[in-house]
DNA sequence: CGGAGTATTGAGGCGCTTCAAAGGCGGTGG
DNA sequence: CCACCGCCTTTGAAGCGCCTCAATACTCCG
């Protein structure tokens, strides 16, 4: 039960591990101060054009990144477990037009961007640990345009899988083989830019084939190798798997 | 015609626009070392896997970012104009594996990576100039994964050549109703996830409703009200356009 | 127990891909 | 200098993947 304390410290551990950060500027991070906020899921958190004073957090839940057209239509461009500070980047750019949504129930804390400017006009290494946290943020994104671009349905659909994964086993709760995915099909749509149908036919093939079971919204995935296979998966690029980062 | 010169102060005016930067900073990255290679058409310019030494920035002609998928099949992630620093954020995150691709003949300039981290290193306004730059990048990709998951071939394309446009007015050769895109039909069909026969006949459309006109390599935009709706184009995540500044 | 959101499945249609072939253009070598 | 070759553009035909519309059942919550 991941509380407020937690995803803090687990966001700090997250940019130690990308830059080096000295002890006086992990205390500074860790004593940010942020105000808990619980909400339910399918809520807007941020509405575009509007200041940004607020930068987010998340402790519990799923938070989706995301743009949307004229007409209304979602794409997500990013999904962020608890631990992620899912809009920092705009303390850099606050003209950048990034919004969020919760999926579930999620809780959020909201740091205000204030503290987060002066912790990084203060220090130059804790400036580098957030370009660096962007920067495997923009990859993340890169091989999510990958997958929006040159891969069908069930491809697509294996490489996202695996890539959840491989983040719940990060975050600390369920394993790659066996987590929780608090998202409906719908919004799996929205990420993998697809519609909610055809997900449900997606999901299905997988099913059948006995390369994923799905209980409610677990996702049991029978046959890891398989699966990575489907989606051409290559865990390097989430700089978050022990054992791609023992390869290197 | 732009030179070496022109190219690292088009930079540093670009970073300068962004974030605020020192007189001593922008000297500091004036005189930053590089050497300048040509290279024709469709030649990889960085190997995946390899070390990072040098950071690219474009001279002349234009350069693709892109990842590709084990069967050889690639996606760009971003294409990079005169003036554009195209993997500087490879300096935050070294393992991030993006690649580069000439699209026609380019000039580029290969600064080592180990200048560009000593700058950002000595100067936390440089750092934090760097991020922003990043982060607009960052956001351009986000744009682009919205372009791949939810619009079809023609919405794509008018956001495409209306990006393209704004960037090469923005770059200083041609405005945005009349500029030269040095890029094949299949280089455009990787840009927007699209096969070269569709690019094509979705191209003819264009030209036939007479919307564009196409001599060559150089793009005409007749009515730009109307691209821009079927793209449903909005210039102000560019960060670039004029226009779209005074806006906001 | 009723209602809203979600999951599931079918039928039909359009958009994009694949395969194929012909013509244009520039570069290279005999 | 011209013939040739490779790359690019253009167009056609056929097929499949994904979307749209639609109907039913399930689950959670008030």
């Amino acid at each position: 039960m991941p509380s407020v304390k937690w995803a803090l410290e687990a966001f700090v551990q997250r940019l130690a591990a990308l830059s080096p950060l000295s002890r006086e500027d992990i205390s500074v991070l860790l004593s940010l101060p942020g105000e808990a906020v619980r909400l339910r899921g399918n809520v807007d958190i941020e509405m575009p054009g509007q200041g940004f004073d607020h930068a987010c957090l998340v402790t519990s839940g799923l938070v989706a990144r995301f743009a949307q057209l004229s007409d209304g239509r979602r794409q997500y461009t990013a999904l962020h477990i608890p631990g992620d500070m899912a809009d920092i980047h705009r303390v850099a750019t606050p003209l950048a037009g990034s919004t969020l949504q919760t999926l579930a129930t999620a809780t959020i804390v909201r740091v205000p961007a204030k503290n987060l400017k002066r912790a990084a006009s203060n220090s130059a290494t804790i400036t580098q640990a957030f370009w660096a946290y962007s920067a495997v943020d923009a990859a993340v994104l890169s091989q999510w345009a990958v997958n929006l671009g040159r891969r069908d349905a069930k491809a697509r659909m294996a490489h996202f899988l695996c890539e959840m994964g491989v983040c719940s086993e990060h975050s600390g709760d369920g394993d790659r083989h066996e987590f929780l995915l608090e998202a409906s099909q719908g919004q799996i749509g929205d990420a993998l830019g697809l519609t909610a149908v055809h997900v449900n036919r997606t999901l299905k093939v997988l099913r059948e084939s006995n390369v994923v079971a799905i209980d409610g919204r677990i996702i049991r995935i029978q046959d890891w190798p398989l699966l990575s296979a489907i989606g051409d998966f290559d865990p390097r690029y989430l700089q978050m798997d022990p054992r791609a980062v023992e390869a290197a």
